[in-house]
DNA sequence: CGCTGCGTTGAGCTTCTTCAACGATCGTGG
DNA sequence: CCACGATCGTTGAAGAAGCTCAACGCAGCG
């Protein structure tokens, strides 16, 4: 289950030579996190970045009042915390282990001499941060654009993709972290959930969803009401 | 009034020898747009990327119901679209001139002899994204955690971070812009304007900003209620 | 078997949006 | 130079979506 992957096998290092990967390695610190467990916080300084080697993290944004806002979830052989190492500047978010989880401390000056070493890595990040900035631009068309139904159906449709386009689909997160995600709080998602149900679209179980109309959610999805 | 950069003067390109980027330009073609003007849509393949010479442009999302979200402005120097050549993919969001415009269109395989030229251009590329990421996380930020208000009181802070820490701002967009720049519509952020001059922290007459209260005015940017 | 925490449901309230009307401003053409 | 129309910004009233607070059911766990 808790699948652990190796840097030889991480997309953001292929390239590099497997003695340059060693070497990376070797300059490396293993950190373990339990689950609930802070990685780091808010305007924290960066000493470098973190590479996921197993189980999950979020990072997020949280509100005075307590609310929070993921902005991302991270999986095996994703890094965290690379922008900071590019822009400069502190860390923009929080992020913490949904599980327990593994990540690797990368320092700033070993990850520049693999650039050095194997360019092509560069060219690795520049793609990875590329997705991370659509997904990102997804959540922003979500949070302004798209009320909370919609944006609970878009990511049962996402999940399905995902998962293999069947209409079994399983909720990867507990009630309030999939709040989180979809901006909200769990009281407003659970209604939404509820919408979804009574209206025949899906039928929910706990964290499992299937799917019953696969048309009606796809137009939820996307317009909702009017046009 | 309308400062045209020089590829030369683009940070992005710094490191690049003047040949480098004799030939770059030359690879490159220039589209004059008018305000208003598209540049693309969401959903359109890319050729390569644009590099705004002059002018700017928005980035944003639309609902089907017609609002819209900017997720960022484009102004000299800065490039639009790159993220696409990175991750591969359509464009995720749709690009329009809010004045006279000049964007060079710059080919993808120009962009990659560049950088095989000169790898640091790849390291100027992800600074650049990671800056736009920083910002659309503070975007997120602000539509999810935040009210319009809370978020108009800390754009005018920002303004007057960027514009000198004078107590004179200058919004630098029409009402309505402004409102699609905040997740919100004209009405809600004029009454969100009239909050914040009622209460005495600022003074508005039409695109002229006046900080009457400093302190007050971070106040509401941050922690505005509660707490 | 009871305790604890998560998820759901209900009622009331706040914020924001919608729709409509109105005033001001600016550019244009007479 | 002024009058006109179009656009932009503001204001008001009503409605919708989501949030807060509180209570309750239920499952998992000690």
């Amino acid at each position: 289950m808790a699948s652990t992957i190796s840097l030889s096998a991480v997309p953001l290092f292929a390239g590099l030579r497997s003695s340059d990967l060693a070497e990376l390695e070797a300059r490396t610190r293993r950190i373990p996190l339990t689950r609930g467990q802070t990685l780091f916080l808010e305007g924290d300084e960066a000493r470098g970045f973190y590479l996921v080697r197993s189980g999950r993290l979020k990072v997020y944004k949280s509100s005075p009042s307590g609310r929070e806002q993921i902005l991302h979830l991270v999986g095996p052989g994703e890094p965290v915390g690379e922008a900071v190492m590019f822009a400069g500047g502190r860390l923009p978010a929080s992020a913490e282990a949904l599980e327990a989880t593994e990540v690797l401390l990368i320092p700033r000056q070993a990850f520049l001499d693999a650039v050095r070493r194997e360019p092509e890595v560069a060219m690795q990040f520049l793609a990875s941060l590329s997705q991370r900035l659509r997904f990102m631009a997804t959540l922003v068309e979500n949070l302004s654009l798209r009320e909370v139904t919609e944006r609970v159906a878009g990511y049962v449709l996402y999940l399905s993709r995902t998962q293999g386009d069947r209409d079994h689909v399983e909720f990867d997160l507990p009630r309030g972290e999939l709040a989180s995600l979809f901006g909200t709080i769990p009281e407003t998602l659970s209604r939404a959930l509820q919408r979804l149900a009574q209206e025949g679209v899906v039928e929910i179980d706990r964290r499992t969803v299937t799917i019953r109309d696969r048309d009606a959610l796809k137009e939820m999805a996307w317009a909702g009401r009017r046009l």
